[in-house]
DNA sequence: TGGGTGATTCAAATTCGTTTGAATCAGTTG
DNA sequence: CAACTGATTCAAACGAATTTGAATCACCCA
């Protein structure tokens, strides 16, 4: 949960889950911050495998781990009452 | 999110879910932490909302906050394709 | 009332995550 | 090859969250 408590960690999550894969570069949040400072940001999501990179030419493309959301909300005490969706 | 990211808080939060209501004593861990750190969690936990506090003679019980784990979930990117559960 | 327990508060110390600045890597282009 | 861009790494500085120890509060009971 940790790796979610940073908002700015939190949007690149959601991000990529709207956008799908994306390079660094269109990852930056508005406003922008340090890309050093980012790439920091990326580590600690890819260290917990949340999210995986694969360069590209020039730029690195981020994308959205298979079971990132359904690791997120499993690790959260699951609400009485809520069905859980099918699989894709 | 980020009153959930200590394994701690969360642990609270679960057992207030699955148990109910406890009294401070009963919901330390295991193994159990100083009673003033403890507490301090627990003032994390009612700053945000998730928890609600009352006294009961010597003691003091704890509730999980109505709304928390919709709050909690809410705060993530949704899962695609996963249903809500209907609101009791 | 005095002692004891459950719990909270406070300030100081500590730890941990984040930020910063400089250096480096990888790949492209002139 | 040299210069440039996108991105990452590293160590040091920083700041926020947590831990600690002591004091305090609230309540109950002998």
């Amino acid at each position: 949960m940790a790796a979610v408590a940073d908002p700015i960690r939190l949007e690149v999550i959601d991000r990529l889950q709207r956008e799908g894969t994306r390079c660094v570069c269109d990852l930056q949040p508005a406003p922008p911050i340090p890309g050093n400072q980012f790439s920091y940001h990326l580590k600690v999501l890819r260290d917990c495998g949340l999210v995986t990179a694969a360069r590209r030419g020039r730029w690195v493309d981020y994308t959205l781990a298979e079971d990132a959301l359904d690791r997120l909300h499993a690790a959260l005490p699951q609400r009485i009452g809520a069905r859980q969706g099918a699989r894709v």
